[in-house]
DNA sequence: TATGAATGAGTCTTCATTCAT
DNA sequence: GATGAATGAAGACTCATTCAT
């Protein structure tokens, strides 16, 4: 997770290193995702930056680490969007609704990064999957707290809030895996109204149901 | 898709041919499972079959032959099992059941053959992806009946059923990709339970539900 | 050069092995002249005999024996037409004549083993392949022979035969090394009457021409 | 025919990347004469050039690409050499002659390379093969245009005068294959002067003969 | 005699990684 | 920081040859 010329003494010095890797993790993300992490080779990556082989090296410390930044970069997209997304608001339903629309758009708009963590999770290092492990779970809170508010305000029944957090993923991953089967014939927009309609009818109680219809006038 | 030592000219010979195939692809699937398809080597496989490298390219052309009849194998397992699940039952509400039901416990069993579809298709050159698609394909259609049958008897909403089959699908798929985080939490039985709630609660009609709420007594 | 099998007990089945072995032997120049002696595999070449792999074993020690074979059906060739075609003929200028001619014919008819002895003896270990060289130098001396009895008789000058010969092989061979340049352009029977029109002009006293004059009336 | 390292940006960097190809064909014509284009490694040829095995496919697509570069350096030898010879020479006659001698000493030079034009031009894709053909082609019409010479003057008969080349290669290639047998007895001087005797022979008309007398004195 | 499944050494080739410049 | 030539380990695959049946 380290790397040989991070950020030395000065700070301006230091943003071009952090623009560099971001530059290489962005291009290994491309190129992990259209051809898969062990086709793509690290030659590839390093003519899309435009730079040489050796470079890399300097940013990163193993092609292991690189796919790290990949999946990295992803769950700082979670990380980022699901907690602006739910910031102004208040009602449990609404925010629940915000974190299930967000998290799939995310997946939407990068469905091979997505691929990718299941694909490729296991060619990492023990250290290096743990860390990711961690912040999924720690993505995973972040909806798995919509709906436990939403259990304390008597909105939702009292299941098992991490566990229907993992539901939720699993749909919003659902549209990554089979993406070339659905893309043709649904919008994100549909899965997502879609699926959230399958999750609300599983989880609202009486109450939050005609919380929701009083929502929708 | 051939191999030399295919299916000679006696039928004990042709039955010792498929055996030992057998044997071969089921080494692979192990090893693909477990280390990933790139990772795991020919030399490994047939190490663990208990023969040379070389007997393998006997029965199979390449080491992407190989991974399409691991695939295969699998698509193979819901070919046969659904249709054996579906044979005598007529109630489609009883059918649909049986086949989500029938199609998660393979699945189950084998998480790593699912894991292993969606990471690596991408390796099989275009004409043995498109074999495998189109497997798929049939596969779905064993649960889009079903829920077409549902449909024209008004037990389900008129849904569009291959959409819904997907649905179907993507659940029952949820379970492979996230084994190693629910499998702790939560049996089969119960995700198979909870998963049919949650597909019923979204396709039932009112009909479905009360002849469902009688079956159930 | 011994074989396995070879002629046990009985003259039948000693023929029935000679056979077996013409077979192979055939069916090896075949593809050792169509596709190299390298990209022939055992294989094809028991597939296109119809028999299985190992068979050819019992008849032959080694893939480097069956070159030898197909090398010395060649040269077997040469030995037997040579002599059968100047059996009749007293003329040292006739024999000349009919030698280079039966010569470039058999080069003629198989031109790829002509290429593969060039191509291919040193793959031969040692042993087989000063069999190919004497059995060469034996041919050529057939042709030495008919140069030494025209020079005997004045119609020759007094070169060295054995070097004349090699004159004469080489230009047989001219034509199976340039056949595919030459054959739209030529026919084999222009190439020895060139070939011969050129031998001549070098060998011929003004005795030896005469003579040619009075036999072409 | 083009290579990962070829020609990089400054033109030191792309003599340095020249050299080492340069030595690399050279190595691999060394071996692939010696042992034949099959028997010689790539692992032998790194050794001989002192580098590692990986390296040559900086600078060499491929074994068959070697196999090519190696060819074309014997048809490189034939497109510098003889026009070189010919340069300051007016005479039909001796350009002729020149031509001729000149071919004939680079097969003499390096005989192992024309062997090995005949023997592993099959192993050369299509595309590549296509490309020795067509510089053997014009290697050839640099002997025809020499005849053609002779003939508009009046000093060679009006033969064909491409067929002629080919005699002419023929010949010199002669030596090439019977190397082995010839080299004892006789030098490549004298199979020069013999060969061009014979030629001569065939293609002077009575006016050439007179102007060679004449040139002789 | 004949089979053909099985062997296993040996080949080409790729590619992450290093390091002198 | 940057380059890119060089390394070398490793892998898929081939095929002559063997041997139990």
């Amino acid at each position: 997770m380290s790397a040989r010329a991070a950020g030395g003494g000065q700070p301006a010095a230091a943003r071009l290193t952090a623009e560099r890797r971001a530059q290489i993790t962005e291009a290994a993300g491309e190129l992990f995702g259209r051809r898969g992490y062990h086709a793509a080779t690290m030659r590839d990556i390093a003519l899309r930056v435009g730079v040489s082989p050796g470079l890399i090296y300097n940013y990163v410390e193993d092609k292991e680490e690189l796919l790290l930044l990949v999946l990295d970069s992803l769950l700082d997209a979670y990380a980022s969007s699901i907690p602006a997304a739910l910031a102004g608001l208040r009602d449990p339903l609404a925010r629940f609704a915000a974190a299930v629309d967000t998290y799939c758009r995310i997946v939407a708009e990068r469905p091979e990064a997505t691929l990718l963590a299941y694909q490729e999770s296991r060619s990492l290092r023990r250290s290096l999957r743990e860390h990711i492990k961690r912040r999924e779970v720690e993505t995973n809170a972040l909806i798995a707290d919509c709906i436990s508010d939403g259990i304390a305000q008597g909105l939702f029944r009292p299941v098992d809030a991490e566990l229907t957090a993992y539901r939720v993923v699993m749909m919003a991953h659902g549209w990554a895996l089979k993406t070339w089967r659905l893309a043709g014939r649904m919008t994100i927009d549909d899965y997502i109204a879609d699926s959230l309609e399958m999750l609300l009818g599983a989880l609202l109680t009486p109450l939050g149901a005609q919380r929701r219809a009083e929502a929708a006038r």
